[in-house]
This record gives C-alpha cells, sequence and structure tokens, in this order.
DNA sequence: AGTATTAAATTCCAACTGGTATTAAACAAT
DNA sequence: ATTGTTTAATACCAGTTGGAATTTAATACT
C-alpha cells in the first residue's frame, strides 16, 4: 500500500522462514501429539536456532497459537464454510462425513486432529494457546448450532433435538472418530462407526 | 497355605507398601494424565524413594502396567461383569449407561478415564504398559461383543448391526463420553449425548 | 558383640527441558 | 575501511527426567 516490492532496509537480511517453521512445527505436533514434541526438537527439525523462534514467536506458548491458529485456517476453517453454505441437509451432512472422513494417510497428513489433540491436553498448555483452543472451541459450536438451527427452519431436520444438544453431539462425534484415527482402527471401522452415529439425523428412522 | 501368619526371616523388615504407592500413583496418573506424571512426582507425593519403586516395579513401565492392572480390577471389570450377567437387554444397558455416567467427583475419583488415557498415549508408553494396554483392549470389545451377541440370540436387540460393529460402537461412544467428562464437559451434557449416541440400539424409533 | 542378610535412603549420572546472555555474521550508510 | 543496525548462532543457565551405584539402617542368627 505505501511501499512497492522491496524497500531497502539496513541490517543483515532475514533469512527466517516464519511459514517453514510453522508447517514444520505443526506437522510434528499433529503426528506425536502437542505434549510430545519439544521446543528443542522443532528447532532440529526445522533446522532453527532457539532464540530464532523466541524472536519470531516470543515462547513456546506462542508457537503453539501460531500453530494452531494455522491448522485452523488449512482445516478447521474450510468445513465451516462448508456448512455455512445453504445446500439441503443431507447434502451438507452428507459433505461433512466426507470431510471428516478423508484419507489423512492419503493426503500426506497425520491421523487424528491436531484441535482435538489440543483440546484435551487443554490444562497443560499455556495461556495464549490455551485461550485460542477456547476460542476455536466456542466458534466450532456455535457453526455447528447455526448449521442444525438452518437446517430446521428449512425443514430440512424434523427431529426433536434442539441445535445446542446436536451441535455438542456432531462435536463430540468427530472428536471421538479422530481419536479412533489417532489409535490407529481402521477406515472402515471409523467411517462404520460415524455415519452409524450420525445416524440419529436421519430422516427415515427405520434402521 | 504353607505357612501362617507371620514366618520369621531375617533381614531388614520391609516397610515398603506396594498399594499404596499403586494407588497414589493411580491417583495421579488419571487425574493429570498418564503422560504428565513423572517418576519423580509419583515418588514425592507417595514419600517413597525412587530405588525403592525400582526395586519393586523394575521400572517405570512397570509400575505403570501394574497401575492400569489395579485400574481394571476396580473399574473396568466390574462393568465387565454385570454385561456377564444375563439379564434383558434393556436392563444392561440401562445399568451400563448409569456405571459409566456415574458422577466420579462425587465419587472421590478424577474425571476421564485412566485406561482411555493410556489408550491414546498408547504409542509412548514401554513394552510392559502398553502390550497391557493391548490385552484389556481385546477384552473389552470381546465382552462388548458377546453382550450384543446374547442380546441378539436371546430376541432383546432386532437391530441389523453386527455384534461386532456394535462392541467397537460402544467402546467408541464409551471412550468419547469419558473424553468429554475429562475435558470439563457438564453432567447434563454428557449425560444427554452419551443416551443419544446409544439411542441407536432402542426398540421403538420413533424418537 | 559380631556377622550375614535384607531393605532403605542418599547421592550421583548423563540427557534433556524451556529460556537467555553473549557473541558472531551480514548487510547499508558513511 | 569503519560504523551502525539488524539477524543468526553458539554457549550457557538452572531445573527436571529416568535410572543406577553406593551407602546407611534394621533385623535374625551365631
Amino acid at each position: 500500500m505505501m511501499n512497492d516490492k522491496k524497500k531497502t532496509v539496513i541490517g543483515r537480511p532475514k533469512t527466517f522462514d516464519r511459514d517453514h517453521v510453522i508447517n514444520v512445527a505443526m506437522q510434528a505436533y499433529w503426528q506425536e501429539g502437542v505434549s510430545k514434541v519439544s521446543l528443542n526438537s522443532v528447532c532440529r527439525i526445522a533446522k532453527v536456532s532457539k532464540p530464532a523462534i523466541y524472536k519470531e514467536f516470543g515462547s513456546e506458548d506462542g508457537l503453539k497459537q501460531a500453530v494452531l491458529i494455522n491448522y485452523h485456517k488449512m482445516t478447521l476453517a474450510p468445513l465451516y464454510e462448508m456448512l455455512a453454505n445453504d445446500q439441503p441437509f443431507d447434502a451438507s451432512l452428507e459433505a461433512l462425513i466426507e470431510y471428516i472422513l478423508r484419507d489423512h494417510e492419503a493426503l500426506g497428513m497425520p491421523n487424528g486432529c491436531l484441535f482435538i489433540d489440543m483440546r484435551q491436553c487443554r490444562a497443560h498448555l499455556g495461556e495464549l494457546t490455551g485461550g485460542q483452543v477456547d476460542q476455536f472451541r466456542e466458534l466450532s459450536v456455535s457453526v455447528f448450532e447455526d448449521w442444525i438451527a438452518r437446517a430446521k427452519t428449512n425443514g430440512y431436520l424434523k427431529q426433536s433435538i434442539s441445535p445446542q444438544t446436536a451441535a455438542v453431539y456432531i462435536d463430540a462425534q468427530i472428536a471421538c472418530i479422530m481419536n479412533m484415527q489417532k489409535e490407529g482402527a481402521t477406515v472402515k471401522d471409523v467411517s462404520t462407526i460415524f455415519r452409524l452415529a450420525l445416524s440419529i439425523f436421519d430422516k427415515t428412522p427405520d434402521r
């Protein structure tokens, strides 16, 4: 806006690649579990020095928060956007199922969900990351709630379940499935269980 | 069987209280999460020296295994026994729900489930504990499977779900609920979600 | 009293943790 | 070439970890 491409700046030029560090750390946290990855090991695999990370993120807590925000942007936000579209409930439900059940390994992603992992060790996270987790949690349930409420007013959903309850239920089932996946359950089992759990939203309850 | 109460034995008399250490460690693992409790801290709160623990359990891994076995005996086994009784399916299902939903805090227990916690960090456990987790896992699903299969042959359950699938489903839902509980969900929410998830086994599907 | 035997606690270890003070390097301006 | 400024890397800190060697204490037997 103010200056174009390259303003000359004095001092040693920056070589630190913020995104690279975030991605490497995200991969490690996601794969191993956030509580199993030390800051030292992040430095090792990202090939950056510890003071460089402190300069950029302030603390380990800051790094974790940055990673979580990144994870949200690339993995959670797209799902929420999908649910915000005004499709028929059946279609959006199927889209959600597809998204949750997509094969992580085939896509080069670790199994499980980093967000769920962080929620489960919430008590041991720092202020920044912990607060961010809470914030994303609220966002998550409100998205589900809106989605269900909209489906009901649109007549897609006849069930007597309240949007609040439905939102908590869906949230819990996603967490459940992500944990199963991380524990090494087969794709088939994970899929069967998830569809079974969400079958309570089916219109024709004659199983 | 061979000797009565007290056989005289040379050497310094033992003061180490195995059960005390196991209970203290179990409490800590259960409360904080097994991966968050160091052997040093167990020594501190149990007021025993580290070599004493090594003498008794061989290693940290051995202690964790002993704790898991104890946890199983006092918390998991009773549930399995209940399900082995030949009650009507509705009754045993309700009993399971009651047992899973019982108020941990009111009973002086930490929230969540130590077994589930160990399953989720299975990859980071030692050989002994990890193997024990696997063993109890197999036992668990086989108990659920037998229970469901029995209910079906007895005509209590008309559903088209296979016992294998049902067993995995129940296992997953229990894990789900325990995780919710540990994350601090209200008793009401936990109860609602669990009953909703298990409502797929209801006879009359007109919710 | 002394000795063998068993169990206890103290002390130590190298490795690792999150975090920081200090030094070295790379540039622009002079 | 020197100086100022910014970044990067090295080296270090105190504290903790799982584990083990060593020492000290408590008993029965001789």
